[in-house]
DNA sequence: TTTTTAGTACTATGTTTGTAGTAGAAAATA
DNA sequence: TATTTTCTACTACAAACATAGTACTAAAAA
C-alpha cells in the first residue's frame, strides 16, 4: 500500500469520520484555515489515483468515500512504528508508554483491565 | 521538532545504531542498493540544518552523531500515532494489537508480565 | 430566460525531497 | 615528488507535494 502525505492524511481522517462526503463537506471539516475548495478537490483526485478513495456521481457532483479503511491503514502505520522503533516488540512499546507517563505496576494492570474490557466489547459488535 | 522524511529517517536509524560515524560508515550500513556516497553526505547536511545531527571534524573528515535521540523522536512518532489513530487511548492501541494478533486474555497478561520485566530492567540501568 | 452559483477537470507554480555529479583539498601511496 | 584515493562543499535536476487558479458546465435563482 502506498503511504499518505501530510495533506492526504488529513483529508483521509476527515473522510473516515464522514464515511462519505462531497468536496464541500470535506472543506468544511477543516477548522481554522480552510484550504481552497480546489485544493481539496485536487487532493481527493490524487487519493483516488492512489487507490485510497472512490467516488460515485450523484447528479453532477462527486460523492467520495474511503477505499481503504482506517483500520487497514492503521495496521500499516502501527506495524511500521512497532518495527522501526521498538524492534517489533509490543512489550517494549508498552514499557515506553509506561515510562513516558510515569506509570507503575498498578496503573499498568489497570490498563490491562481496560484493554480486556475493550476486547470484550468489540467481540459483541 | 521538524519531522523526518523517508530518506532522512533511514539515515537517522543508522546513525542511532552507530552512535557516531563518518559518511562512509553510514553508506556501508545500507544493505543491498547503497546510495551514492554524495547522496548520503547531502542527507547528513540536511539533517544537520534541521538540527537532527551534529558533526565534529577529525582531521579533515566529518564525524557525525545524532543531536536528537531516538527516544525523543520516538516520543513524537508514538504520540502522534496514538493521538491520530487511537484517540490518544493506549488501551485502544493494545486492543488493536491484540485483535490483529488474535491474542486472548492469557496472552495479554503474558505481555503485561514482559512489560513489567522490561520496566524493572530499565530501572536498574 | 438571463444571471448567478456550485461543481469538475485541467493546468500552473513554488517548494521540498531524493539523488547524485563536479571541483578542489588533503592524505596516502607509488 | 607525482599519482591516486578519499573526502568535503557546492551545485544540479527530476520527481513528488502543497496549494490554488481558470475554463467550462450544470443547476438554481431572479
Amino acid at each position: 500500500m502506498k503511504t499518505l502525505t501530510k495533506a492526504e492524511e488529513q483529508v483521509m481522517h476527515i473522510l473516515w469520520n464522514l464515511k462519505e462526503g462531497v468536496v464541500k463537506q470535506v472543506v468544511d471539516e477543516f477548522g481554522d484555515d480552510k484550504p481552497a475548495y480546489t485544493t481539496v478537490a485536487t487532493v481527493l483526485n490524487v487519493l483516488e489515483k492512489k487507490g485510497f478513495v472512490t467516488h460515485k456521481k450523484i447528479g453532477n457532483t462527486n460523492l467520495f468515500s474511503p477505499a481503504v479503511s482506517k483500520t487497514d491503514y492503521t495496521k500499516v502505520q502501527f506495524s511500521s512504528l512497532l518495527k522501526n522503533y521498538f524492534n517489533g516488540s509490543f512489550p517494549k512499546m508498552a514499557t515506553f508508554f509506561a515510562k513516558e507517563n510515569n506509570l507503575g505496576i498498578e496503573e499498568l494492570e489497570e490498563m490491562l483491565k481496560m484493554t480486556e474490557n475493550e476486547l470484550n466489547k468489540e467481540k459483541n459488535d
